[in-house]
DNA sequence: ACTCCGACATGACAGATGTCATCGCGGGTC
DNA sequence: GACCCGCGATGACATCTGTCATGTCGGAGT
């Protein structure tokens, strides 16, 4: 019997996966979560087989849910479903460790063969997803850059901006100048909406 | 037995949430969607008691096709369920005609409760998101500052948003400017960004 | 008829932003 | 040691934006 954990701030939806988990005749939910803070403690105290975690959940985000519980516990599978599957997302979800990588859109018998897959050590990333990540490419976005462009992502002004990334301001324009210039966009503006779009930043 | 219309993007969910559904025993799924269009056809095909509708979908999203629903069918029961609850989406789908207003946060219970009551002519909505559109007020913005912030969203410069709306730059820096003067932001982005968490623009 | 308001426009000006050249510092690499 | 590259900074310049004053036009109310 594969013991899993399930993580998602959607009560609705948790449930029903719950339930459809469930009907598997060889996996049971152990312990639910609506939160990264929850789940991790929910990990510690069950040590499930397989976490199925949402990517989008207030305080910790499924993937650092994911990189915490792989270094505490390796014996636990990661694997992670989400609605928005950006290329990033699926590159940084790999590097720490998750096993497996699902948007929502797939169906119920596709979940619970990934949550064998993963239980019995194997991989499995959405073709289509894996295919995006490929054609996006890694980012061209220096570190700082990457941080200085998610400072800016709100729309705040250059100063207020400065004062976030404690830089001087002449500093962040010559940063968004560069990260747009990359990212081939008018303005920072649009610098954000494309970063976004592609996972380069949160 | 009601019988029930669900239309949701992401397969899974749909899926469970039909199981859970189908679980009631008074409640039966006569058709599934994956996108607005197909809703409305399913819809016009099946002529369900109440159709269960995602906010976000592609193609129409779930207002729009509430809204025609409600003027083809009016029989037809709409109630929303959605993930990111703007005040202001809830202030549209009431205006269209729709009977309940669910995040998906909330209990499965709760859902076939909803669908119960609002087959019965009730209305059911969120109660924290009818506190939240009550305290967010209706929009100060004119629709054509809506309109124009709108086509102002993606971060793009002020001639390619004139282009679009077929207006004179100089009309879309006025608009956008007392958009952003009203929505008490530093510049048309922070408005942008406040009206989108005001549910004001899609 | 009169008035108000929203849509649309223009012109002018200040301040914010994008761009570029240039500099210093430190950590790798050959 | 020489070199490249990322990080951080400054100054100058051109352009883009935000703001305001001002005007026209048509529809809605009184």
């Amino acid at each position: 019997m594969i013991r899993v954990l399930l993580a998602d701030d959607e009560h609705l939806i948790r449930g029903a996966l719950a339930q459809m988990l469930e009907l598997e005749d060889d996996l049971t939910v152990v312990a639910q979560a609506a939160t990264g803070d929850e789940a991790l403690a929910a990990c510690r105290r069950e040590a499930p087989d397989v976490a199925v975690l949402d990517l989008q959940m207030p305080g910790l985000d499924g993937l650092e849910v994911a990189e915490r519980i792989h270094r505490e516990q390796p014996g636990v599978a990661c694997m992670i479903v989400t609605s928005h599957g950006r290329p990033g997302h699926l590159k940084r979800a790999l590097a720490v460790g998750v096993r497996g990588f699902l948007p929502k859109t797939t169906s119920a018998v596709t979940l619970a063969e990934v949550v064998r897959t993963v239980h019995t050590g194997g991989r499995h990333v959405d073709p289509e997803l894996a295919a995006e990540a490929i054609a996006a490419g890694d980012t061209p976005l220096t570190p700082r850059e990457a941080d200085v462009l998610e400072a800016a992502a709100d729309g705040a002004p250059v100063d207020r901006v400065a004062g976030r990334v404690h830089l001087s301001p002449g500093t962040v324009r010559n940063y968004l100048s560069t990260a747009a210039a990359k990212l081939g966009a008018a303005n920072r503006h649009e610098a954000v909406a494309t970063a976004r779009r592609m996972g380069w930043i949160s």
